[in-house]
RNA sequence: CGGGGCGUGGCUCAGUUUGGCUAGAGCGCUUGCUUUGGGAGCAAGAGGCCGACAGUUCAAGUCUGUCCGCCCCGACCA
């Protein structure tokens, strides 16, 4: 892609709308905009972060054995009455009556609508198990939106739900997704910790949250040093670990995930029932996971910058490699950039070639803030030695070799 | 919803305390010349009903009231 066709609208200045970090640098780097509070446009280099991030989901998430498929946003209330959590949810859920005076929601959630789905095909404990997922936008009139896409009020989610026809199968399903959860994560670049959480709305026994330390990250979270583990409490704050009688640190952190294990809640409540080996009727025992896929987003950036600027996972990063000419007026330097950006092309990689009529200090403090992982410079001196000049955005270690070298060096990085 | 902060060209802000006549700066944008390896220099331009409405006053960006919007702290959550 040339950087003159795409919209990268980039920002010198800190915006006054934003204060956490990842806000200012998503808005900075051209990622996102706000339309209103809690909803966001996704402009082309946050769309290709995006989809970077729902790529790793849908593969980790695939090979669980899990199917994709995609429910509809606006869902009937009733299902809700049915469920029992009309009133739970409250006002959170955004309501309206449509021209036929039918009571409709925009989907907060969905564990309602895949339970309804799957109670009429599914009759024989032979159908089972059974993972589904989604990956969907949620809406949720949230009391305070805050720090850009952490808390949305139109969000992206990943929503998996399982279906056994008893507890060990479901603590199957459930051990499979958490183990996926920690490989997606890691694949994204993210340091997290896990917790044994409260349930709350969605109800069940256990839960897990994973959650992403950031400074400014809105939950707290007690983590013991010793044991390396962390727990949310909603009231009382132990002191000390239970554990091992370690004093307790307080810990900023985002919630990325929060699997749970339902039981037979939405099962019951809305009939769906299977009939055993026996020839009995038995609700069927439901799991579900969730993942805030734009919430990752931020959660990459508060761990993953510098003084600079953002500084992309590599299978995160946008492009992966961005070329940079110094002098768009030097017809040679022009021809190398344009060289190289077509042979990077046709190895299969992603690049963006900064093609603007900027001076050499611009295209640097951009490519900086933009974190796209890999840098080529083209200027004078590559032309004058025949070499071309390797950043590498994560420590900015400059390589400079010949081309042939450096596209092994680029080869590697990608694949290593 | 309760508490706090903010709202002035596309962006960051000054000016508001103590009302005063054509509303400013920097960045960005347009044109020209010069520059060209870490957000260039000079020159000439374009761009504003100062968040909205109502009031006080000879006079309102500035004072009063109401409303709207955004940010931060709390309950909620991926």
């Amino acid at each position: 892609m040339l950087w003159s066709k795409d919209f990268i609208p980039t920002i010198k200045e800190t915006p006054q709308e934003a204060e956490s970090l990842s806000h200012q640098l998503m808005l900075r780097a051209g990622l996102v905009r706000m339309l209103m509070a809690g909803a966001y446009s996704y402009l082309p280099l946050g769309l290709r972060v995006l989809n970077n991030i729902q790529g790793i989901i849908r593969q980790e998430i695939n090979s669980c054995g899990a199917s994709e498929l995609l429910l509809p946003a606006l869902q009937p209330q009733e299902l809700w009455l049915k469920s029992g959590r009309d009133k739970d949810i409250g006002d959170v859920m955004i309501r309206f009556v449509d021209r036929r005076g039918r009571n409709i929601c925009l989907g907060p959630t969905h564990e309602e609508v895949i339970t309804d789905l799957v109670k009429s095909h599914i009759s024989s404990y032979k159908q089972l198990p059974l993972v589904l997922y989604q990956i969907q936008t949620k809406f949720r009139d949230e009391i305070r939106p805050r720090f850009g896409l952490i808390r949305a009020c139109e969000f992206i989610m990943k929503d998996a739900y399982s279906f056994d026809i008893d507890e060990a199968g479901l603590d199957k399903n459930y051990k499979t997704m958490y183990d996926a959860y920690k490989r997606i994560f890691k694949r994204c670049g993210l340091d997290i910790l896990t917790t044994e959480a409260d349930s709350g709305v969605m109800g069940g026994k256990v839960s897990h949250e994973f959650m992403a330390l950031a400074k400014d990250g809105e939950d707290v979270v007690l983590f013991c040093p010793q044991c390396k583990s962390a727990k949310t409490f909603k009231e009382t704050d132990p002191q000390k670990c239970l554990k091992c009688n370690t004093g307790l640190e307080k810990i900023n952190t985002i919630e990325l995930g929060h699997i749970f294990k339902l039981g037979t809640k939405y099962s019951a409540s809305l009939g769906a029932n299977f009939v055993d080996a026996k020839g009995e009727q038995r609700p069927i025992i439901m799991g579900c996971y969730g993942i805030g896929v734009s919430r990752l987003v931020s959660a990459i950036i508060e761990q993953n910058h510098d003084k600079d600027g953002i500084i992309w996972p590599k299978e995160i990063s946008p492009y992966q490699v961005i070329v940079l000419p110094l002098d768009t007026t030097d017809t040679k330097i022009m021809d190398k950039a344009n060289q190289v950006y077509n042979e990077l092309g046709q190895a299969g990689m992603d690049v963006l070639l900064d093609d603007r009529d900027e001076r050499a200090g611009v295209k640097f403090k951009d490519a900086d803030l933009l974190g796209i992982s890999l840098q080529i410079i083209i200027g004078k001196e590559s032309l004058k030695q025949d070499t071309l000049e390797l950043k590498i955005r994560r420590h900015q270690k400059k390589i400079i070799k010949t081309k042939p070298e450096i596209f092994e060096e680029i080869k590697e990085f990608v694949n290593g």
